[in-house]
DNA sequence: GTCGTTGCAAAGATTTTGCAGCGGC
DNA sequence: GCCGCTGCAAAATCTTTGCAACGAC
């Protein structure tokens, strides 16, 4: 699609307000529920469509790297996860903690390298109370 | 389970042996079809199946931070991973590029952190050329 | 012989898609 | 008014599960 075709729906606002109000990394259905507040007759199917169309158009990114299950990040900018292993719960790292490789990341035989993402995997503290 | 009541029977022990043999990082049904070559009877759900159990005993990785659908790793040591944001491969870091975290992985607040994983994301070769 | 495991098939969960009408620009 | 977008529903994809027979130990 190219970017002077892209629309702003209704639909697809309130999809990027509640994503980048939320600090959660909300899986496709859960920003089903959030919108639905204000959009009864929304369809989940617009849901996942338009969260493509964002993460193409950059604003937004989908997180394929936080378990089996797809979600989405409303903060495009650099930055690192965390994972509880048992509730799914995706947090975002303090900014400061910053990551350094040892190695030239263009540097890698048989790819090109073009990102990288790191994920610290525990049990959130919720959790560890159960 | 017990480990004392696990039973090695052959289509785990060829779903095992396949797995340690492969570099790639096969997906269920990968494995599936390298298993069927030598007992071309097994089912899907029994390959789902073994490799649940097989890396909750330790034998192997579940991976679920390369691309939404699951793979798995027959090698359990500590390393990365390199993935094709086209095609999905998956492949291993050469051993001596070691990640230095710049902080204390224990001291993410709200969590206990037990591990963490690294992926670089780019185009493999063969993606490249097309 | 016990009880964990298997193949089969159905169900569950997640994501994608075809289509006719709607609505942003 | 054009054409991208929507709701709906069906389909596709991936994973799990119930069950009766089988087989590892």
């Amino acid at each position: 699609m190219e970017p002077s075709d892209f629309r702003m729906t209704r639909q697809r606002g309130l999809i990027l307000q509640e994503l980048r109000k939320s600090k959660s990394h909300p899986t496709a259905d859960e920003i089903y529920m959030m919108v639905r507040d204000q959009l009864p007759n929304i369809s989940l199917g617009t849901v996942y469509r338009n969260l493509e169309i964002l993460s193409e158009m950059g604003y937004i990114l989908k997180l394929e790297d936080c378990g089996s299950q797809r979600r989405y990040d409303g903060d495009t900018g650099n930055h690192y996860h965390i994972r509880c292993l048992r509730c799914g719960r995706v947090d975002d790292l303090p900014g400061n903690l910053v990551l350094g490789l040892s190695y030239d990341p263009q540097k890698i035989p048989g790819y090109t390298v073009y990102g990288h993402s790191v994920v610290l995997n525990g049990i959130c503290t919720a959790c560890n109370k159960v």
